[in-house]
RNA sequence: GGCGACAUAGCCAAGUGGUAAGGCAUAGGUCUGCAAAACCUUGAUCUCCAGUUCGAAUCUGGAUGUCGCCUCCA
């Protein structure tokens, strides 16, 4: 497959540097507050991901951390006078739980940034006596950034100009303005750990360059994250492990774009910010998810409520055929025929388009194409009364069934069961809605009677009135079915 | 100021050289007691200008617009 680096600035083929087998590492959250939609997109991203190599067969271990020693964690203790563990613990809770109601997998390693600092320690001592680092009066230990050559190679920035634009803050004893810390020393009311350049704590750059070499091995196959932290986070990764071990830090380096309100980024300064927890108030996770999916990753992606429709919508239909595929496909009698060369030879071409798709680059928007054009495909098959009871049919259906299966299995969307997902979306559409559950049910009772009895126009009336409560009447053969309009 | 991304129908969105996937919405039709769903039909020459090419949404240059990074940030 071909994927994209961000350090050569292309897309390049993905092998595996040790055949069959992938280390991934991708920079997870900082444990202080409930997670945005931001970070459900960048979750997704790499949960496709990891699902996607992992369905080529190839054994994955995906690493994603956890910071939970910071100075934003150290604030809101301090606000709520509680422990900085404490208030790590409340919101790592938090993010797994919003996770798994994303239907984002758990990593194979979860490290946390305080059960790692020996080897933090470890990794700021090979770097001061190799020369790379320094430490200061204050207690801090600060990276060399000009004993890097490769500074800046990452995100396409000139030392020179990085330089112009820095400024030492008050209280910091840099050698240059751009070096930053490795260790900071503990203020006090600080959470610290004892070192060799007295109490302090990590930094957040060397946090995940002594969990990746701790977790996986060197070079990296993919080494993943939101695109805003490409400079300086990533940047400082690779100087702090290139430099201390000489060798590269990962092989791609692969980014996510922002989640934009209204085309901005959103952030809680603008007021915009929006968290897992705000959307799944109203919205099945399945609906956020695949929401998620409908654009490319690297590119922004605008969220409002009104695409949360639309994708409600087209997930919906996506169901619908599923569902009607199910049930015919448990017609007890079958009778030879096929069906035509030219509907047959369709189903190929979607099926193998779906995955040409996601080898370009995890073209998810694209291979949803191929997803809505089996689905068309399918509705088609079903709706032709030529080929009702027809073996063909049976094949594709079942044809249908396993490739849907492998669908769910990468996207981690399509995979619930049709009639309860549809059961449950309609009850979200109730809720949000107002809709009163029991008068449509005394409703559709009515009406029921009413058309038993061939009194159409007392259900009409029914329909009627439903329809003024926004509810939707649909028959079917096994009965009536109502629906938010 | 430095670095970078994007600009495709009413909305969303694939498509990186050969005459524009898909979803939502809209309109007409088939089906239905009436409906709904489904199916069929219906719509864009790809921000603008110039260039390269037999041929460009796709490459090059320029213009305009939008956004991101350069400070914590998915």
């Amino acid at each position: 497959m071909q994927l994209y680096n961000t350090m050569t600035r292309r897309k390049e083929i993905f092998e595996p540097r040790i055949p069959g087998k992938v280390g991934m590492y991708a920079c997870g959250i900082t444990a202080y507050d409930l997670c945005h939609i931001g970070h459900a997109r960048s979750a997704v991203v790499f949960d496709v991901l990891t699902r996607y190599l992992r369905s080529k067969g190839w054994k994955v271990t995906f690493v994603r951390n956890f910071t939970d020693v910071d100075d934003k964690i150290i604030a809101r203790a301090n606000r709520e006078g509680k422990s900085s563990s404490e208030i790590a613990e409340t919101y790592i809770a938090a993010f797994h739980e919003d996770m798994d109601r994303l239907n984002v997998c758990r990593a194979d390693v979860e490290p946390r940034a305080t059960e790692y600092i020996p080897a933090m320690q470890d990794l700021i001592r090979r770097l001061v006596e190799a020369g790379h680092a320094y430490a200061v009066a204050s207690g801090d230990v600060y990276f060399r950034v000009r004993s890097f050559p490769g500074y800046g190679k990452l995100s396409g920035r000139d030392v020179d100009d990085l330089r112009s634009g820095a400024r030492i803050a008050i209280g910091e004893e840099k050698e240059d303005p751009l070096d930053f810390a490795l260790w900071k020393a503990a203020k006090p009311g600080e959470p610290f750990w004892e070192s060799p350049w007295g109490k302090g704590r990590p930094g957040w750059h060397l946090e995940c360059s002594a969990m990746s070499e701790k977790t996986l091995d060197l070079p990296l196959d993919i080494h993943g994250g939101g695109q805003d932290l490409i400079f300086p986070h990533h940047e400082n990764e690779i100087a702090q492990s290139e430099a201390c071990t000489g060798r590269e830090l990962a092989r791609f380096w692969v980014h996510n774009g922002f989640v934009q309100i209204n085309s901005e980024k959103m952030s809680k300064s603008l007021g915009n910010f929006k968290t897992i927890r705000d959307i799944l108030e109203q919205r099945q996770p399945e609906t956020l998810r695949f929401f998620l999916l409908g654009k490319h990753y690297r590119s922004p992606i605008d969220f409002s409520f009104e695409s949360m429709d639309d994708a409600e919508r087209a997930l919906k239909r996506v169901y619908e055929c599923l569902r009607d595929a199910e049930e015919a496909s448990r017609r007890e009698r079958w009778k030879p025929g096929a069906v035509p060369a030219d509907m047959a030879d369709e189903f190929e071409a979607l099926e193998k388009g779906f995955f040409e798709a996601m080898d370009d680059d995890l073209n998810t928007a694209g291979a949803l194409g191929h997803v809505f054009g089996m689905v068309r495909l399918m509705n088609r098959v079903l709706e032709e009364k030529a080929l009702r009871g027809k073996e063909g049919v049976k094949i594709l259906l079942t044809r249908f069934h396993t490739l849907a299966e492998q669908w769910a299995a990468i996207l981690g969307v399509f995979g619930s069961d049709p009639a309860a997902f549809l059961e449950e979306l309609r009850d979200t559409r109730a809720l949000r809605s107002g809709v009163d559950r029991d008068k449509v049910l005394s409703l559709l009772a009515e009406r029921a009677q009413a058309r038993a009895a061939r009194d159409f126009a007392r259900a009409d009336a029914a329909r009627d009135e439903l329809a003024a409560l926004g509810v939707a009447v649909r028959d079917t053969p096994s009965g009536a079915f109502w629906d938010i309009a």
